[in-house]
DNA sequence: TAAATAAAAGATATTTTTGTCTTTTATTTA
DNA sequence: TAAATAAAAGACAAAAATATCTTTTATTTA
């Protein structure tokens, strides 16, 4: 579904939205701890959302990562990490896959499509501190 | 959503089904040409979807690809190929995410997962045929 | 049986994704 | 201002996915 780069962007977002929260800006040795992920491959998947404005840093003592704006969307995310193609590619890989010239799952590809979309888009970065704060949920598995 | 392998298999098939449907075996060649695919690639593909019986083969003159189950479930076909992460993998990636111990979209997740499975679960290769021979759905771009 | 046909199998190549390591730049604070 | 801190940037490496090419095996038919 989401490449694994964007996979860890959700996760690191998360884990600095509810940090951010809580008041404590995090270092990416800290985040990749929290969610599990390589460190040297979460950085650059964080330089790059720093880039793209998903994410502030601020370096030098004390600095690290956290986050301004907690209503930005995972679809949002999705789409700076993975593009748009769950959002509008066709489900067969047919470039120019539309109505008039449709694939043969066109139509129920649409829907589950929108459904996706719908879930992403309802969804922000900071829904979920307090579940994460609680430990009612988790961004890593050991 | 589904690897390029997955893709090329699902329109070779539903291909190969209506030709078969119409009582023509076809070559990989022609199969390549029908849905646009790279023909060596897609005789791999070929091959692995007929070792896993999803698909017939005969060697020869008049050979060609055929298929005997018209009503093998779109399912079957992503499953063989992209095995069942699809189904029951974590959003996030998470590889132990359960209803006890969630990732913060587990919910909403399982919710998307069982639509994708509906779909794919209830369109068959031969579901296809008719659509196919008339030029209503198009299984190549160009 | 010989020739032609077509898939099967195996080896190899390329590209993309994922992951790592080192150096540089900016910031803070003592 | 010097030292420490932490992100940014750049070069590199490994693995997986995608794609290609050649040889072998099985089958049919003339």
């Amino acid at each position: 579904m989401f490449s694994k780069t964007c996979e860890y962007a959700i996760r690191a977002l998360l884990y600095i939205a509810q940090q951010s929260d809580a008041g404590h800006k995090v270092g990416f040795r800290q985040i990749a701890q929290a969610i599990d992920a390589p460190e040297p491959f979460l950085a650059k998947i964080l330089q790059d959302l720093t880039r793209k404005g998903l994410l502030q840093s601020a370096k030098g003592p004390n600095g690290g990562f956290f986050v301004a704006a907690m209503d930005i969307s995972l679809a949002a995310v999705v789409r700076a990490i993975d593009g748009d193609k769950l959002f509008s590619g066709c489900g067969l890989g047919l470039p120019n896959c539309s109505e008039t010239n449709p694939c043969p799952i066109h139509q129920q590809f649409k829907s589950v499509r929108a459904q996706i979309q719908k879930m992403l888009q309802s969804s922000t970065i900071g829904d979920f501190n307090d579940l994460i704060a609680q430990g009612l949920v988790r961004l890593k598995s050991a």
